[in-house]
DNA sequence: CGCGCATTTGAGGACTGTCAACTTCCGTGG
DNA sequence: CCACGGAAGTTGACAGTCCTCAAATGCGCG
């Protein structure tokens, strides 16, 4: 690992409050890895001996079936991938692939599963990192069965706008193809879905937003605390656990 | 805790292999519950003070949203339910109601977290109940994702059909409009799906099913290791780590 | 027996996916 | 610098799936 990474993955849920000892113990035996773009990292079913976490680019969850394929989450930096398999020993649910260059770290699955065993507050750092990666999943699963494709994008734009400093000029961080795959619709759909939308207020050029009637957008949109996992206020107000559980959250299906 | 109930509890894989003493201390100040069909346990957004843990009765945890509501899984016993909030010691993301009447064992939360930074074993096991749990939930958005309504329905009835004994001739466990809510469709479309089915061999006669012809219903279903958790081979040929994934897996959104 | 609820059936409409053609964007190579 | 090719994105026509509303039927329980 790279000097200049350590405290980027010290800063994870998963290492926060875990012991010099441990940490120094679960990544003594990790390596870095780069990998180009539109990578397969791992297939469906594969043997998962590794945890991965992505240091840099962008990684795909993806689920096929019956020559189907859907987009699960797209990972950002920094962020842990394949934690469920990697506890359980088990093989991989989700495929995984680069969708930009990537460097990833990779730590021994058996070392995550011993220092589990030695280090209690290791075991509870990922049982903590494991609670919220399924949180995130049950957000995603509400997100998917209750609304409709615009609703979908309309909260989504309106999470992106949070996360990324409350701006009315939003910067799409993926391609339109992926945003669709993401959201559960077709490309086609999503363009129709942004048209849409323009009656709400949000001019597209490319992949850059103006949001213009934020009022009517969060009208439709309907935000709700429940389901998207917005930014949280701000830190002088806010309580510590409130911190911890949004920064376990924060990784909508890492695991 | 009834004496008859504690085995049940014991077997379940959160306890499994955890020793006596832990066991104890974690369920030493647990209390059993009764509860009348139809009562709301929990409500989205509700503070978590209890690990639940579904003794007798079937629960069925949900999600709403802008007046619509969505059955996310249905539990039946022995379950445990809402781990991941107790383990972040957060809100209910999830809403939970009673389908039938209930016995629900309700063990302290604080206790819960407090066990899993004294004894490790504990808390690997709760990490392993978590993984196991978010798994499920992948296979659920994956069934939800890439299959239609009738697809779903197939392999809702195949995998129903091997976990009760691969016999040809089923009884449905739930009333058809709860079926309907778990398997993401209104209640006409489910009676639609069932009368497609027919053409796959399928007879419906109220709440129990003939399976005549099952090639053809497989071959519509598609069933795939990867989304459908059918039963796992016989013990007798198949390693106790299998046995285990599949029991962590059981429980297809527990947590 | 009769009421109430679950289930079924039918008609119509909203939403979403598919296919095909077109436009736009962008990097490559001349 | 411009032309070109390919991929991404858009648009339109159409079909399939799913939902909604309404009415009819069936079933269980008081």
């Amino acid at each position: 690992m790279r000097s200049h990474d350590v405290p980027r993955v010290r800063a994870l849920p998963m290492f926060m409050n875990v012991s010099e000892e441990t940490f120094a113990r679960v990544t003594g035996a990790a390596h870095l890895q780069k990998f180009p773009a539109n990578t397969q990292l791992l297939l469906e079913g594969d043997n998962v001996d590794f945890l991965y976490v992505l240091l840099d680019g962008q990684v795909e969850l993806q689920g096929t079936w019956n020559d189907k394929e859907t987009t699960l989450t797209i990972l950002r930096p920094v962020s842990t991938f394949i934690l469920a398999a990697v506890v359980l020993d088990a093989n991989a649910l989700m495929g995984a692939r680069t969708i930009e260059r990537c460097d990833i770290l990779m730590i021994s699955g058996h070392s995550i599963r011993q220092n589990m065993a030695e280090d209690p507050l290791f075991g509870i750092a990922v049982a903590r990192e494991l609670a919220g990666c399924y949180r995130g999943l049950v957000r995603t699963i509400k997100n998917q069965k209750l609304r409709s494709g615009v609703e979908r994008l309309a909260n989504y734009i309106l999470t992106l706008r949070a996360k990324t400093g409350a701006s009315d000029l939003i910067h799409l961080p993926h391609e339109k193809r992926v945003l669709a795959a993401l959201l559960g619709m077709t490309p086609e759909n999503l363009s129709r879905a942004f048209a849409t939308l323009q009656a709400y207020g949000v001019d597209v050029i490319g992949a850059d937003l103006r949001i213009c009637k934020l009022r009517d957008l969060e009208r439709l949109a309907k935000p709700d605390p429940l389901i998207d996992n917005h930014a949280p206020p701000a830190p002088d107000i806010r309580a510590e656990a409130d911190a911890e559980i949004w920064a376990a959250e924060r990784i909508r299906a890492g695991g």
